[in-house]
DNA sequence: CTCAGCTCCTGCGGGC
DNA sequence: TGCCCGCAGGAGCTGA
């Protein structure tokens, strides 16, 4: 579910809790999410303590002093949920999260202080990997990812070259992590909108000023959704000390049938099908 | 190498 | 109201 605005948008409300933190212990409530744990996961991380956060496209990094580096994937329904003891050592109110369900708790991060940090995760499509941290780029889950889509690595000449002879819609490009790394179903539909490229389009065809403004839309929308998770931000914290997703809003993402939010347009916009999901577009101002 | 299709899992909303 | 179906924001794997 989180691409990479909601998954900066989860690092920025977790480090204050978690920087600097020790991890009293590390409850493991299942062997396993996507892949299995790695081997004596909670003993390697129970007792240390966190450095700063960060983040690599969708993954949450969340180094350690012990020269290893949690690597948190929340795949498409994980949650980041803070528990703050109080003095009575009560947890904090979170009962406005109504679809959390217990049983899918699957990681607890038990702080000193009481702070309680879990890891919840319905479809247990999300993951959790240890991995030395002076090595992290030849981790498995990070060492196929491609450009950072924020920072100064994507430019228009990176992307004509990582585009440049394949005849795959324009879709399934931005999709493709190992090519730009963060992006998803949402915002690959709102950056090709904004830059009014068509879905279906293929990659190697694209001109060059198509590819300068489709830089220029994926940086946009990518900032502006993660300005608008940083708003909500607060409001998270302090109402139920929940941290997860935000309102954002969309131009074409699931707007089936309304009018073309593109000034001057006509158009109506339409779904349609790209390799088993959904591609919301524009006929009339994305070519 | 490239690319399409399948798959893992649970929850929810729409339609009847 | 209740039940069933389709669909969901990810991504690794297979096989052509």
């Amino acid at each position: 579910m989180p691409e990479l605005p909601e998954v900066e948008t989860v690092r920025r409300g977790l480090a204050p809790h978690l920087d600097g933190a020790r991890i009293e212990a590390l409850e493991l409530n299942r062997a396993d999410l996507r892949f299995p744990f790695p081997p004596d996961l909670a003993r390697r991380v129970s007792g240390r303590r966190v450095l700063t956060l960060g983040r690599r496209a969708k993954y949450l990094l969340i180094p350690l002093d012990s020269g290893e580096t949690l690597i948190l994937h929340l795949g498409m329904s994980g949650r980041m949920i803070v528990e703050r003891g109080d003095e009575a050592g009560t947890m904090a109110d979170f009962h406005h999260d109504v679809t959390r369900l217990p049983q899918h708790d699957h990681v607890i991060f038990r702080l000193e202080g009481g702070t309680r940090v879990v890891f919840n995760d319905p479809r247990r499509f999300g993951s959790l990997d240890l991995w030395s941290s002076d090595r992290l780029d030849d981790a498995p889950s990070l060492a196929t990812l491609g450009i950072e889509p924020l920072g100064n690595a994507l430019h228009p000449e990176a992307l004509a070259a990582l585009l440049a002879g394949r005849r795959t819609p324009m879709k399934a490009a931005l999709l493709d992590q190992r090519l730009i790394a963060g992006l998803g179903n949402i915002y690959v539909c709102e950056a090709l909108h904004r830059a009014r490229i068509s879905p279906t389009r293929p990659a190697g065809a694209l001109k060059r000023r198509e590819i300068g403004a489709l830089v220029v839309a994926i940086r946009d929308v990518l900032a502006e959704a993660i300005d608008a998770g940083g708003s909500t931000l607060r409001d998270f914290r302090h109402e139920d000390g929940s941290l997860g997703y935000f309102q954002h809003a969309f131009r074409v993402y699931d707007r089936e049938g309304e009018p073309c939010p593109t000034p001057g347009c006509r158009g109506i916009v339409r779904r349609l099908v790209q390799s088993g999901r959904s591609t919301f577009h524009c006929l009339e101002c994305q070519r």
